[in-house]
This record gives C-alpha cells, sequence and structure tokens, in this order.
DNA sequence: CGTGCCGCTGACCGTCCGGTCAAAGATTTC
DNA sequence: GAAATCTTTGACCGGACGGTCAGCGGCACG
C-alpha cells in the first residue's frame, strides 16, 4: 500500500517510466502522503485542510505545495495508489482453487485490511459516501471490470454445484459491507460492546467464518 | 423522520413542553431541515455550506440563521431527529415473538429504510466515519442501552435452541452493514452492477433472505 | 387604520484556507 | 570553493464562509 501510493499514479502524464527522485524527494513526499492519509480519512477532503497535514508531515505549507501542485492533487495520489491495492485480494481469488476455500480466505483477507488499514477504508468510504466525484472512472471501468470477472467464476462455481447459488454480486457487495464496516464503523462497533469488549476483529473473524460458512454450503 | 426531525430536540433545553411555533415557522424549520439533510449528507459537515442550504431551501442565508442559531445547531437538530427514527426497527422487534421471523422482519424494515431514507443513512454514516464527534453520547447511551437489551433477547433465544448461536452484537452489526450498505455505497453498488442493472434492492431483499436465513437456522 | 411584533434582507465583518512568490538556505557538482 | 540546482520559508493574496446587524416590510390584532 504505502509503495504504490508514493509511487503509481502521482504522475497523471503516461510517461512515468523514469521519475528520477532523490532520497529526500522520496521520503518528503511518503511523509506527505501518510498525513494526507491521516487528515483526509479522519476528516474528509473538506474537513481537512493543508495547514493541518502540513503539520502532522512535519512540515510548512509552501513545502507541501513544493511536492504537489494542489490539495486536489495529493488527495488524486492517495486515491490512485490506494485502489489497485484494496482490489488485490479479490484479484487473488482462484478460479482454479476450492470455491468455499477460496471465497473464506478473501474474507479473511478483506477483514484483515480493515484491521491493517482503517484509515485506507475510511479514506475509500468518504469518497464513495460523496458520490465518488473523483473516482467515478475506476469504479465504472477497472473495478466493475474486477468484480464482473469474478462474479463469472462464482457462477461457474455454482453451475457446478460446489457452492450454494446466490447472486454473485451481492454476494461481493456483503463481503464488502461485512469487513469494511469494522474499519468505517470501528466507533460504532467498540462504543456498542462497550469498554471491556477489547479487540473486536477476532470475534468479527469468527462470526465471518460462521456466515459465510453457513451462507455458501451447497 | 420528518416530523421528528423537526419538532424533538431542536431546543436543547428540558422545558421544549410547549414551543408555540406558528405556521409560518413550522414550514420554514421544515424546509431548512429538508435542504440541510439533502446538503449535509451528501457533502459531510465541512463540505456543505450555509449558503448553498439556504439556495436549496429557498431562503435568504440570513433569515436561515433566524430560524436557527448556526450551521451547528442545524446540524444537530438533524441528527438527533435522526437517532430515534433510524432506532425504531431494532426497538420493534419483540421477546415474544418468533425468534427467525423476528429478525429477519428487522432485516427487511431495515433495508426498506435504506432504500426509503438514503440521507439519512449517509448523514449518519458520515458522522460516525469522522468519529461521530456530535453523537457519542447518544450512541455510547443510548444506542448501546438498546443493543444490549436486543442482544440479550438474542441470546434468550439462542438458549433456547430456537436460531442458531451466533454472537448477537455481530449480528445486530452485520445487519446495519449490509442493508447500509445498498445507502452508503449505493454509487458503487449502481455502478459495479452497470447501467442495465435495474433497482438493485429488490434482489438486494432476495439475497439478504437466503443469508439470514441460512446463518440463523438452528 | 394604526401599531406592534414577526419575518426577512442587503451589506458588511473577521477568519480561514488554498495557493503564490521572492528570496534565503542547503546540497550537489565540477 | 564557486556555480548551479534543489529545498524551504515568511509574508502575502483573494476568495469563500460562518455569522452579525440595522432596518425594512407585512401580517395580525385591537
Amino acid at each position: 500500500m504505502d509503495k504504490a501510493a508514493t509511487d503509481s499514479a502521482t504522475d497523471p502524464e503516461p510517461e512515468d517510466a523514469a521519475p528520477p527522485r532523490s532520497r529526500i524527494q522520496r521520503r518528503n513526499r511518503q511523509a506527505i502522503l501518510d498525513a494526507a492519509l491521516e487528515v483526509f480519512s479522519a476528516q474528509g477532503f473538506r474537513g481537512a485542510t493543508l495547514d493541518r497535514i502540513a503539520e502532522v508531515a512535519g512540515l510548512s505549507k509552501p513545502n507541501l505545495l513544493y511536492y504537489f501542485a494542489s490539495k486536489e492533487a495529493i488527495h488524486m495520489a492517495l486515491l490512485s495508489g490506494l485502489l489497485d491495492t484494496w482490489l488485490d485480494p479479490l484479484r487473488a481469488i482462484d478460479p482454479a482453487g476450492e470455491p468455499e476455500a477460496e471465497i473464506m480466505a478473501y474474507v479473511r483477507r478483506k477483514l484483515q485490511m480493515s484491521r491493517d488499514y482503517p484509515r485506507e477504508s475510511r479514506l475509500f468510504a468518504n469518497e464513495i459516501l460523496q458520490g465518488a466525484p473523483r473516482m467515478r472512472a475506476a469504479i465504472e471501468g477497472e473495478l466493475k471490470a474486477l468484480v464482473d470477472d469474478k462474479a463469472a467464476v462464482i457462477r461457474g462455481w455454482q453451475a457446478a454445484g460446489r457452492i450454494a447459488p446466490v447472486h454473485p454480486h451481492h454476494l461481493i457487495f456483503s463481503i464488502w459491507a461485512l469487513t469494511q464496516h469494522y474499519a468505517d464503523f470501528d466507533m460504532q462497533v467498540r462504543a456498542v460492546l462497550g469498554p471491556g469488549g477489547g479487540d473486536p476483529f477476532p470475534e468479527a473473524a469468527r462470526f465471518l467464518d460462521t456466515l459465510f460458512g453457513r451462507l455458501l454450503a451447497p
């Protein structure tokens, strides 16, 4: 994730073959993207301020704008770096694998991402909530294509009677909803479980195992 | 929902027994809250501007501030009006009813709310995403109490072997996640299903019926 | 029909915020 | 160690935004 967010797609031009970046460039760009992720995910795009991002990054505001052309550019760099990483677990579903195991593994990886990268999840959630003004294309293109592809794989498994015949797209939606909920609504989850609740994730993992185990059994 | 958002808790004082509001007061306050719901849910608190809310409401900005003390006050009025309505379906779960039917009815009502009141759902999602700066108390108090109560009911049903023994709190989280997903991530759902997908909700209802049917079977 | 209150507004204020710029350090290169 | 280049910053700008205010209009009631 970090690597991706730093390097890829920070230049909109197609020829990003060799963007020669010095050590100090890499360090500061990374610090800015880290800080921006922190602030954007917690406050949303409009809620975030360059001053705040600069403060978190330990840089001055003009220095920020020396590395990125604008607030927009920082946000774009984060988002475009994010999508690929975010979809990796879905891509990893193997059509040749054992159906239930493949899907269960996807669920677990996705829940793991909610635990390990909650800020990325919230950044994404913020964007979609507002109608994805800066990601429409990627969602209607890349994302849809990948989901359609995997939905076809699932349909194949179902036709062979290897898992239950539930709607493939909605199955994928349910995995997204259930796993990302623990990142996006973390505050609510913890508040409802109470102060003595401890880490919600182990119990969530057990619950999701049961849920999808029962849902997928043919 | 509209009624609740208009009347309740717009006055912080305890003595809101008889706030004598003229016909024109009621009409304009309602118009403002409607417009604010539209704008806040689509742009978030910081993203919304008083000018924009005034424009949508068909009033001037100073006129807005004649009815509400501040942007904060409008937001608070919306949120506090919302929570009660939002929790009504959960409250309606009847301990004396048939367990699976009660929970399935809750799922359906909640999905219905995602379809009929997506703006309310997004307003709520926005608030939680940002750490619920203006709802912490209500969530840790009212909401937690109600969930704990219903979790106890579910545990009772499970102890009697009438539904499967899954973690009650996480069961409720899963209902929230799965139903609200169709409101909060509506844009993504429709984009992935594609232009010919039509209304996602009927298929979602079928999918959730299957999912919770299988999950709850003892 | 006058008078008093409720509803409404244009003009304005101070602050915040994204972004610019000229110039002052660092750092690298030869 | 000087020239050239890269990095950093204080000061500033213009617009947006939340909020105020003095006063105007109209509706309601005697």
